[in-house]
Parts: C-alpha cells; structure tokens; sequence
DNA sequence: CAAATAGTGTCTCTAAGACATTATACT
DNA sequence: AGTATAATGTCTTAGAGACACTATTTG
C-alpha cells in the first residue's frame, strides 16, 4: 500500500526585505547538480527523523543555511510534479519570511526581486508567486512594516508600501488611515529618516504585540 | 542522498456548498484503518506514475472518490508531521472547491460545518482552515457565488454572503455594490427565489466570464 | 535663516448605511 | 385583492483624495 514511487519532499524559503534597490529576495548559488552555479532559493529536504513538519524543517533551512531565525515565516503553497527537479517526481513547500534588511547577515546575496529571473527548478514561479502573496497583504494590513527595521517611521512605511505596491496613494490619507485603525503605535521616540541627514525628525512606531494587523485599505493607483 | 525515511503524501479535498442547513462540507466514512469509520475529507495518495502534480491528484481524487468534476479547486495549505497520521510521517496537501449543490452526486454525505466535529486524522484542523479562507475571500470577492446554482439571483448572493460571513448587510447597499463593481452580470431571464412560490420574480445572474472577481467590499457587522 | 522633510487642517466628493417607496409576482 | 418578495430612490454621514498650510530638524 506505501508502495508508492518515492516522492522527494523540500521546502523553500522565499526570504523578502527592503534593501538599497528596494524590494530583495535572498538567493543561494547552488553548489551541487542539479541546477550547479544557478541562483536559487534556500531550500532543503525535509527530513523526517528530524522536522516535526514541514514548517519546523523552513525553519531549520532558514537558520542554518541562511543564518537567519526569530522571524516570521508563512506558508506559501506547494509545487510538485515530475518535471521540476530533473532527479525525479518532487515536492517541494514553499514559504515566505518578510525581514528587515539588518536580520539579513553579511555576505548574503540579495537580489531587487524585478531583475531576477532564470532561477533554477521552478524557483521563478515561486518568487512570482510570494511577491504576489505580499502585494496582496499590503492592500489589506500592515505586512510591509515586517520589512522594516524596528521602529521605523511613518515615512518609511509609507514609502515600504508604494515600493511593493507600485502606487503613490495620498501621504496625509494614508497616515490618518493607518493611525486611525491602530494597525502601528507609536514608540515615543524621533529618529531623522531618509539618511540625508535634512528636514525634521519623524516619530518612530512599532507593530502592536510585534503583529501585523489586517485592516481596511484602499489605495488608489496615482 | 535520497536515502531519507519515506513521507506518505497525500492530497484531501474540502468540497463545500450551501445546503439546506447553510455551508456544508462533503465527507466520506472511512472504510479502513486508520480511523475506521470516523468521518473524514475525500483524499488520496498523490500517485508520482499517475499524477502531473498534486493539484492533478486532487482532480483525480475529487473525480473519482468524490464524482465531482469540472469545479473550480484551489490549494488551501499543506499540513504536515508526524502525529497526524498513525501510519507514519506524513504530508498532505489541502484543497477547497467550492461547488453548487447540484454538483454534489446523490448519495453524497454532506454535513453543515458547524456540526462538524472529531474527524479523522487532523482534518477539523483543515477543515478549519477551509472555512477561514472562505470567509475571508468571501469579504473581497464574488466567492460565495460560486457556491450556487447557475444562474443565481440577487437575493440567493445575498443570503450566500449572509450565511458565509454570519452578517446581514443592507440588502440596498449589497445590490449596489456588487452591480456596480460588475462581479456579477445579468443574465435576462428572471426566476422565483426563496422555492415558497410566492413575491416577485427575480433577475437572475452569473459570474462574468464565469469567474470569480475581487472587489472591495466592507460590510459592518449587524 | 534657508532648505528639506514631517505632520495637520480643511474642503470636496464618493459611497455605505438606513429606510421609505415602488414594482412585480403568486395565491 | 392581498401578500410576499424584488428592486429603486433619497437622505445622512463617514471617510478617502486633494492640497494648502504649519512644525521641526539640520546646515
């Protein structure tokens, strides 16, 4: 009855941040066949006697390929089939984790998501697939802050959201949005924004409970 | 290296309608062991020599267990580890089709999801999960109405979204919305509701282009 | 003080909620 | 005719977009 073709099973990691050319994704250079020399997401088999899940062995593969833990990680989806991985019929569950630039440890390759394509398996499609993911979040929660170092300011958030969302919404409608259904609270502190070093210091916020929250939003496109 | 424990992977489907006690799951006896007996989703082996992928073992699954063909299905999560199956560690991937119930063979056992408790394996979990989706697609998208018969009319959504999100919204502002946003389009004819034979007749409509559409809808709770 | 960025106030207009009213079907 | 249900109209009000204006920081 368990004698079945045997299915190789792995998780991927889609890792996102805001980096110097906005939103990044963090890709590996294999170094083994399949796929050799090719970007490709972090990723790893999950191994039975070890992960007590799917999820557990994403985040084994993220500390200790990636060197990153404490974050947190979202199921994406599941691609399977025979043609993915030339070594036979595969599965592989993939995951999201959306982190701040400074969790990202040095030497790690980060790529701005619009420039990279050619990844190997069907690693494209899965990064399709977790930028649509986070599109998609942002237009009803606070997800983009998750990308952002804490506390961030308003500005920053505000620009986390027309960087992955592709519009400019009204600045003054989107802090009374934001503000006014609690999704960030403020920190007390003041922090100058933007690096330049001019114009006056924003207030910083953090996530309440360090939580995304869902709310109502509605961008139009400008 | 492919030398790993083995992982028993699997698909189940959660089928769900709109019967007469409201939103319904399908659901099968169990015919052996494990959980002999014990209600649980329509699932099955994802077969490597067979399927293209696991979205086609749920068709194949949903064809052949459940005798449901030509619906929409969509992946719901993947659930995994191993307690959730005495067998061994296993892994199965989740999916939702929503369906009329006209598309639900006789004979088939369908159940309201409130009632629905203590399934085999961790199937209440998915279960769970099935529903939670579903409402929250139903709160930005014509979802529900791919849970009737076509076509449908304008009350029958209503009471669809009445029903799948527990608030009752202003009949006038639903009408509105969902017109104006095109999600749904007339079909000319007109049709008694309701079964009790009685009031006026109503427009009815279908999904345009038979899709699903996204729209922004914020109903109040009542 | 000038420049740059952060934040507030106010006006307009759209659209949701409430609810009264009209239309159409059946017995 | 009477009743039940479908559909429309209208009023009020909350909130998004637009944009002018004020505040605070650094050079």
């Amino acid at each position: 009855m368990s004698s079945h073709p045997s299915i190789i099973t792995t998780v991927d990691v889609v890792v996102l941040t805001i980096g110097p050319e906005g939103l990044s994704v963090l890709l590996n250079t294999r170094t083994r066949e399949p796929f050799e020399g090719r970007l490709a997401l972090p990723g790893g088999y999950v191994r039975a006697d070890e992960d007590a899940s799917a999820d557990a062995a994403a985040f084994r593969v993220l500390r200790d390929k990636v060197g990153v833990s404490d974050v947190h990680i979202e199921q994406l989806a599941t691609f399977s089939g025979a043609q993915r991985d030339p070594r036979g019929y595969s599965l592989t569950v993939a995951y999201v984790a959306l982190v701040p630039l400074s969790a990202i440890p040095e030497g790690a390759s980060l790529h701005p998501v619009r420039e990279v394509r050619g990844l190997a398996f069907d690693h494209d499609t899965i990064l399709g697939a977790a930028v649509d993911r986070l599109r998609s979040k942002s237009s009803y929660s606070s997800a983009p802050a998750a990308l952002l170092e804490k506390p961030f300011t308003l500005p920053e958030l505000y620009a986390a959201y027309a960087d992955v969302l592709g519009v400019s919404p009204d600045p003054s409608s989107f802090r009374r949005k934001v503000l006014a259904v609690g999704a960030i609270t403020p920190s007390g502190e003041k922090r100058g924004s933007g690096g330049r070093g001019k114009g006056r210091a924003a207030e910083t916020y953090v996530l309440p409970r360090g939580e995304v929250r869902t709310f109502d939003i509605t961008f139009k496109s400008r």
